[in-house]
DNA sequence: TGTGCCATGTAACGGGTTACATGATTGT
DNA sequence: ACAATCATGTAACCCGTTACATGGCACA
């Protein structure tokens, strides 16, 4: 799923402009999926290039109009058919356990910031969340898949939040021991056997 | 950070040849980094060009030598510079949870079998974990920051997993009350109001 | 007066995926 | 005999990110 078809999935909530839809990513799909203007913008004129979505603007004086996207038929079936044939995948890519792996080769205040500033990350995602669900409780408006990956993205992020609070302070102290920096070469930087389990 | 940081990362840990660190990063980094050998490969060769690896070939008759790969002082002195930049960021790009946010558009059964996969996934990737860590506690020789990722990934798998099953009903019984397709157009299929929170 | 939001787009660049091409060795 | 594993690499393609460029309107 890329971000053509992203597009297409949101139009099929309505109409909206390449800013509206930019907004919605970021509110709705925020903790699976990122597009940015320079993507987002290309997609849609490819779209209505190929007659998945039709275009209507609405001039402004002065300034590029306001165009406002449809999904036309042939795009909301083209929309249903990739829905269907797409291998639902799911990945997670990680700077920050990537950095963690390393932490013995970390300065210890370093790994606080980079704990501290994660726990911080997923209570801001958690607290939109809220903010979200109380939106859609009201209007009771929203997809029934809504609710269940609201709920799936809190339980995570609930989880991952209190994993790191809990093993946050066992980090920093077992990799003080373990550090291996070029100040202090203490145990010599090269392991017996390598990578490969031959 | 791209592939050419994750190897000389793992090269961190000793030498090896472009198959053995994608075993490695199969085995070890497999939940929150990927690298193909379209990749890898490539990114070896750049980084002995730039002389952050030397390289020792053993040949073998009448096919290309095993390379292997070693980080040179100035490949780990890059390595810890970029590690101690590098923001740490965390992203997870989902077609599953997108998927699901659009239940209402989805077959039941269809909807069952994405559920039922992820599970699956989601328990192959616990059980290799499993044996992981069964592997390091014989040695005792991982980083200490191998621990704490392994046991933030179980956390989180946990979590996700139980979540899917607890709510796996309810969702497929709720979206086939509100489904959505061609053959049942039930209730319309465009918004009073569409995306824009205008 | 200035900050932030609305609103659109382009162009260069970076970087990974997929498919292809090859072929010996080891285990069943 | 057949499959899996070891082992390296290329090239086309896809696709997204980042920075740039523009400018009015609303609100404090």
């Amino acid at each position: 799923m890329n971000v053509k078809d992203l597009c297409l999935g949101a139009l099929t909530f309505g109409d909206a402009s390449g800013y509206d839809l930019k907004k919605f990513f970021e509110t709705t799909f925020s903790h699976f999926c990122v597009a940015g203007y320079g993507s987002i913008y290309p997609a849609l004129a490819e779209l209505a290039a190929e007659g998945l979505v039709s275009c209507h603007e609405q001039p402004r004086q002065g300034r590029p109009g306001r165009k406002l996207y449809q999904l036309t038929a042939a795009g909301r079936k083209t929309f249903l058919q990739k829905l269907k044939k797409t291998a639902p995948r799911h990945t997670v890519k990680s700077d920050f356990l990537l950095s963690l792996y390393f932490a013995h080769l970390l300065p210890p205040q370093r790994l606080e910031t980079i704990l501290d500033e994660r726990i911080a990350a997923i209570e801001r995602q958690l607290s939109s969340h809220a903010q979200g669900k109380r939106r859609s409780a009201q209007e009771d408006d929203g997809p029934v898949g809504e609710k269940f990956v609201r709920g799936f993205g809190e339980t995570v992020l609930t989880a991952a939040r209190d994993y790191l609070r809990v093993h946050r302070h066992a980090l920093i102290t077992a990799s003080d021991l373990h550090r291996q920096d070029k100040k202090s070469p203490c145990r010599g930087n090269h392991s017996r056997h390598g990578i490969h389990n031959s």
